[in-house]
This record gives C-alpha cells, sequence and structure tokens, in this order.
DNA sequence: CACGAGACCTGTTCGC
DNA sequence: TGCGAACAGGTCTCGT
C-alpha cells in the first residue's frame, strides 16, 4: 500500500489526531503485544520489549516510505512494506487478525500495526540515520531542484523506471507514483536515465512532484481492504488502467513488466525509447 | 555497477 | 462450486 503520500497521511494523522483518536505525540508506551516477532527487526524481541516500556512518543514525522517516532531515548522507526497500516484505537476495541504488533500508550489507547502480509518492520535505533542516511532526496524538498535530479540522472546508465523505485536514488517513490510521474512526464519507463535532455529532465522532475502533491492532496491512495480514507485511487492516470483510454489521448493503456514490477504506460504519449 | 531471480508472506481475483 | 494460477502498494540478498 504504502509510499510517500500514504506514508504522509498517515503521519499526519497520527501526529494530530484523526476521528477522536488523540495525538499520538505525548502518549507514553506503556506495554507491547508481538504476535508476530519477525515484525521486529532491531534490536532483538527482549531488547525491543525492555527498551521500549515506558518511553514517550514525542513527534510523527515521515522520511521517504518510514514512519519516524523520536522517543525519549533512540528512534522508532515504521516501514509498511507492502501491507502495513498503523492505526490508533482504543485498547478494547476489537483486536482484528491482522493487527500483529500493538504497542498499548498510557490513557487506554493502542497504536496497532496491521500487516496481512508481515513484511513490514519496526526498528528501535539510537542512531536512525544508518537507516536514513542512504535514502535519496526527499523529493518534495525545496532543495530536490531539477538540477539534482538532472545530476542525479547522469549518475546511472538505467531505465526509469527501476530508477525512480530504487530509494537510495529518489525517497518515497513506489510502483503506483513512478508510473504516475512517467506519464505526466511523456516518458517511457525504459527509457534511459542518461538520454534525458534537459527539457525531459524538467518534464520528470514535474511529474514527480505533481504526482506526489496529488497523491496527497487526496490523502494517497486505498486499493483493496488497505488504508482508508485515501481516494487517490479514482485520480490514477494510467496504475492499473491497462485497456482503458489514456485521459490524454484515448490510446488504450498498456501494462507490460519491468524489473519484476508491474508498469503501466500510454504508448502514444510516451513512447517506446530507441534501443 | 547493472540486472535478474528468488525470498519473505497472505489475501483476493481470475480463468477453466 | 472448486481449484490452481496470477497478482498485489516493498525491499533484501545472491549470483552473473
Amino acid at each position: 500500500m504504502p509510499e510517500l503520500p500514504e506514508v504522509e497521511t498517515l503521519a499526519q494523522m497520527l501526529k494530530h489526531g484523526h476521528e477522536g483518536h488523540p495525538p499520538l505525540p505525548g502518549r507514553r508506551v506503556v506495554g507491547v503485544s508481538l504476535r508476530w516477532p519477525r515484525h521486529v527487526a532491531e534490536p532483538s524481541v527482549p531488547a525491543f520489549r525492555r527498551r521500549i516500556q515506558g518511553q514517550t512518543i514525542h513527534d510523527v514525522s515521515r522520511r521517504g516510505k518510514y514512519f519516524v517516532f523520536p522517543l525519549d531515548e533512540g528512534t522508532l522507526l515504521i516501514h509498511l512494506k507492502m501491507s502495513g497500516d498503523l492505526r490508533i484505537t482504543q485498547r478494547h476495541a476489537r483486536r482484528d487478525r491482522f493487527e500483529h504488533t500493538i504497542l498499548h500508550l498510557d490513557g487506554d489507547w493502542d497504536l496497532r500495526f496491521s500487516d496481512s502480509r508481515k513484511f513490514g518492520k519496526l526498528y528501535l535505533l539510537n542512531d536512525p540515520d544508518r537507516l536514513l542516511g542512504v535514502l535519496g532526496p526527499e523529493p518534495l524538498a525545496r532543495d530536490f531542484t531539477p538540477a539534482v535530479l538532472a545530476q542525479r540522472l547522469a549518475g546511472h546508465d538505467r531505465p526509469l523506471k527501476p530508477l525512480l523505485l530504487d530509494q537510495t536514488f529518489v525517497a518515497g517513490i513506489g510502483n503506483i507514483y513512478a508510473d504516475e510521474a512517467l506519464h505526466r512526464a511523456h516518458l517511457h519507463p525504459l527509457r534511459r536515465s542518461r538520454s534525458l535532455a534537459t527539457p525531459d529532465v524538467r518534464a520528470l522532475w514535474r511529474g514527480i512532484r505533481a504526482a506526489l502533491r496529488q497523491g496527497i492532496r487526496h490523502n494517497g491512495a486505498s486499493i483493496d481492504w488497505v488504508y482508508r480514507g485515501g481516494e487517490f485511487q479514482n485520480h490514477f492516470r494510467v496504475y492499473q488502467r491497462a485497456g482503458e483510454g489514456c485521459p490524454v489521448c484515448g490510446t488504450p493503456i498498456v501494462r507490460t513488466v519491468i524489473g519484476q514490477r508491474s508498469s503501466h504506460f500510454c504508448p502514444e504519449c510516451q513512447p517506446e525509447p530507441e534501443p
């Protein structure tokens, strides 16, 4: 589910409170329930239990697709991977079968990590930069300029689609927003990074930012049962729209597989690169 | 450095 | 109706 816009939306909801649930900052962890211990990536499960106990959560933010929760000592990072979701519930609310990991909070609240595929991870780290530091730039930050993108593109000779999915290249883009950004930029997913002229780079820069911003404006995308609230899925131009008409030219959208991931594009607006 | 395959998991949907 | 195959928002590791 979660790419930058979904993580951003959820982080804001947790930070400020949502639908009667209190803001997370200021709450203290009074207990932990770990039904899927492999959710805890670091440190060991016993050390995690011990160290998180009694700590106050001071803030909620996002870096790439990670949630960042500064604590009294150290920082909790959570990555939702494919099917993860976070919600605040009352302690006694019915627990669904995917809520494998729960941080019990003071005031009889829970922070519940629901994750049907169990790919998600929690990290309790003294130095969160060990993970966050390897991420590429934040695509919506002021310092992510077309010149920065151009310079990074020139540093690789790779097809654009897998490059956009590489979190060390730019942080936060996933399969939905990569396809949506490339369509906006009129660039084929197999175009090579080094082959882009300056106008192409600008178009890609705009495409990335526009797709992500629009995603955030619609509170992210909710597909299937995962994630509630967002409705960006109603505004996809190409993602999961194979066979439907391109919103620009009406040509049927094509689906292919690139780097083991599905890719959706308009064969008319996003012409195939010369081999 | 680039790239593909396989792993990690489970749920839903599709085709026969 | 049943059943296996295909597919799903992500990333990591290994081998070429």
